[in-house]
DNA sequence: TCCGTTTATTAGACCAGCCTAATCTTTATT
DNA sequence: AATAAAGATTAGGCTGGTCTAATAAACGGA
């Protein structure tokens, strides 16, 4: 059985993992909002139970245990997102926080229950890939926003930052999953984008944004 | 704020105020699985904030501020259970144990949205009362199967244990909430009580059995 | 009423999970 | 290569929630 901030941190480290082959100290503390040296400690428990291995100053790496463990976390996760916003009509920037009490909940049978009355959904409300039951992942050919040149047009297939403060963004320039843009310009001075949905006028976008928004060829 | 230790001692006390007038250490420690030592310090911790009142020797009660909060917690447990039994399609006696995980989610956003997709109801799937957003219990008047008196004929409308044992023993036996029964004979011996559902024929309950069925007059 | 039994409380310990401060390691700069 | 800066770890302490053992209060029967 995992505590609640074991289950944390393991999420935490598989996160950092997405992009970095090692999951560090500091970051990791960043994230939980705690302090390195907790971190540290934590992480000494966790390679013991055989769930990650700890490389002292050079970061952490999860076994497949701890794999296994973090894409079932990951996707109670995205389950109990997807209920919210599309059973009981949650906005999509108001879910992250009760998501993360609910994915601690420890039932199997209920994970299982869940994604069958969702109807086996492969994306949550924010574009991000569900793993299934045994943790496989359907993958898309998704690149960054700010990856594309003058000319693309594409999809917003996801956002790879839930913060409050970008999906409220997103939404008052009316930017969801779907939403097709062609890019008309970009900036090198400050790496901005010019971009136009299918209906409506251009506007600009900063590398803050486009570098958080997954897209795929329109 | 309160820790999920905290909740679970104000929902014992509140339960154990159903059926006496004082909350006694060694009950609550019994519910929770936990020395009575520990319920002691607990006690006084949340008499200092006020939630209940520990008269020491004699118990504890409920402040009207430890009331509400007791009050929202069975909202929240019935509304999960509702929810796992009518939509998830779990069986009444497999909810329990997954909705006191669940009922320690601090959402009160949540709650509402979760009542009205489930139609406000106002009895959870064992017939327990759910408190509305404000803590008004719908009353009926119901009695014990084990008052009624042979010649009474009467309605299953609540199961006042939810222990596995006792739901799936109900459930081999076919009553569930609803179901309609004649008291034929009650026998002094054991307490035992021979009663005939509307359809199928007579059979015996324990005193164990009839004392935990709450029913009114069909 | 006195004494034994039951129940509660207190005292003292332990563990998990966090913290701060001090002490390394590693990396980057000159 | 020397050293400063950044990051990680260790040492030691605090808190919440639990426990056991020892003590105290309340109750019930002779």
């Amino acid at each position: 059985m995992l505590t609640r901030s074991e289950e944390d941190h393991i999420k935490a480290v598989f996160a950092l993992l997405q992009d970095g082959d090692s999951a560090f100290t500091k970051d990791i503390a960043g994230r939980l909002h705690t302090k390195a040296s907790s971190v540290t400690d934590m992480l000494k428990k966790l390679a013991e139970k055989g769930i990650l291995k700890h490389e002292p100053y050079y970061g952490a790496k999860l076994t497949a245990k701890g794999q296994v463990l973090a894409l079932q976390l990951v996707r109670k996760h995205r389950l109990w997102e997807t209920f919210l916003v599309h059973r009981l009509g949650f906005g999509w920037d108001e879910v992250h926080e009760v998501a993360e009490q609910m994915e601690h909940v420890a039932s199997e049978k209920l994970t299982d229950k869940l994604d069958a009355y969702l109807g086996h959904p492969h994306f949550d409300p924010h574009g991000d890939p569900i793993p299934d039951k045994h943790g496989k992942i359907r993958q898309r050919k998704t690149k960054r926003l700010d990856t594309c040149k003058p000319g693309d047009t594409v999809r917003i297939a996801a956002v790879s930052e839930t913060t409050d403060g970008l999906l409220r963004l997103l939404g008052t320039k009316g930017l969801r999953i779907g939403t097709t843009l062609a890019v008309q310009e970009v900036h090198a001075f400050d790496g901005s984008m010019d971009v136009k949905p299918k209906s409506g006028s251009a506007f600009s976008l900063s590398k803050d944004v486009s570098h958080h928004l997954q897209v795929e060829n329109a």
